[in-house]
DNA sequence: AGTACTTAGTGTTTATTTTACACTTATAAA
DNA sequence: TTTATAAGTGTAAAATAAACACTAAGTACT
């Protein structure tokens, strides 16, 4: 029952909106051979990274996410821990492991956070890593048990917008109502009525219209607006919130 | 930027309720001097414990908690990780560490999790340690960060009353309207109207009257129920709810 | 036996929210 | 000027939420 230093991580499940569907950002993992520089495997994982340990685990959380985009205060919120059960290690996490020089028996314990990002503002960049946006239907099976972390953050992700103004997020500063059903749309897999849709969210104070419209586009160009955090955070009731 | 081996721990946050208040399971630090055996310091914690090499973090909640009640199979579910700022850390607790014969510059982890019993059918006892229900209003200030810890886990707790039949798990397996309704009433604090609260619950297809009342009251009894889990999962919308 | 005490249990009205459903309007492109 | 495309709008019916006060059924006490 001896305690072997176990190594902690966080993994960031980045969620991304195209205009189309959700997206999740994916990072290739490939393992060449030093010497004969043959490619032992090429598969793919969330992206993360372990906590040093002069930083808090939010920190770390957003050090992954600044390397990986550049962007800072965006929306990062830890929803679950994950003790990988090491003896499920798939041949390739084992090899990756020793590749990188550490201990296949140490614990490995990950903290899960996942972010909201506006696709288009972000430019990839991670360490030469081949880093990209991958609808979330389309994903395939991940290394460890990133496929289990992608599930419980959407599953996170599913149950939070029902309850906080954080769609927002995935869209940009302006945006019009179309844009944020089809966010709703697109996480939820459903589709919903447009008039309904529109009467609830006219009961929104935080949603402000403009006198804005699109511009460029090839049918009646559709009002924009903008979420107000101030007006939001103002107008909650915060009845049951208290701090003991 | 170096690894020092991390702690990982477990904080469980015990919610009881008694009939009248929602209490919390507090555990005793009594620290004394080996050889003069004077009291150092005696003050007060959640109820945790380190999460062993061989178990999955679940395991290590689930030990602590049968460790303490004797009791398998209830429901505790994990809601946030703490990376304690080591620099914070108050004068007691670093007394406390190195008298543990630990780093106390060794980063802490700890998972918080959280149960919800019924008080009366515990008997407490844990290594000797003094343990005790307090109702959460007189609570005082507890060791490490478990102030912060206990207050996270009422917010999440209070959040998820709204949305899932886990109220029952306070309760005896057949309680009465009233009971039920005065568990909301200590979780949220607030008073709910009767009649509509009654109006709400008959909705609920997987709360079954039985044909069985109280006994031994001194006015009318009332009729009992019972929480069907059975019939919750099958009547509950997964429309959100699918995995990928 | 009767009375006092205590909590159980019930219904109505009004306001708000949800749901289902189809046509007109404004712009760019052809 | 015509066409294609998405924007924008209203109504009726059903369900839910909110406010509010009296009667019923048991025990305890005399």
């Amino acid at each position: 029952m001896e305690q072997i230093s176990p190594y902690i991580s966080v993994d960031c499940v980045l969620f991304g909106y195209n205009g189309f569907e959700l997206e999740v950002l994916i990072v290739d993992r490939t393992l060449t051979n030093d010497k004969t520089h043959e490619l032992i495997f090429n598969d793919q994982t969330l992206t993360g990274n372990h906590v040093y340990v002069d930083e808090t685990i939010d920190d770390a959380a957003n050090r992954v996410l600044f390397e990986l985009t550049g962007l800072k205060d965006v929306f990062l919120e830890q929803f679950k821990t994950f003790a990988h059960p090491n003896r499920l290690l798939k041949p390739n996490d084992q090899i990756w492991l020793q590749h990188t020089g550490r201990d296949p028996k140490a614990r490995i314990v990950t903290i899960g956070f996942y972010s909201l990002l506006a696709t288009d503002k972000i430019k990839l960049e991670w360490k030469g890593r081949n880093v990209r946006w991958i609808p979330i239907k389309e994903i395939g099976e991940l290394a460890f048990d990133h496929n289990l972390i992608l599930s419980e953050a959407l599953r996170t992700l599913r149950q939070r917008i029902k309850y906080e103004p954080i769609t927002f997020e995935l869209l940009p500063e302006k945006f019009t109502l179309t844009q944020l059903q089809n966010v709703y749309e697109a996480i939820w897999d459903v589709e919903l009525d447009k008039r309904n849709f529109r009467k609830k969210v006219a009961r929104m104070k935080y949603l402000i219209p403009l006198d804005e419209k699109q511009t460029g586009v090839a049918h009646k160009p559709a009002r924009l607006y903008v979420f107000s955090r101030d007006v939001y955070t103002k107008t909650k009731k915060e009845l049951f919130d208290f701090t003991i």
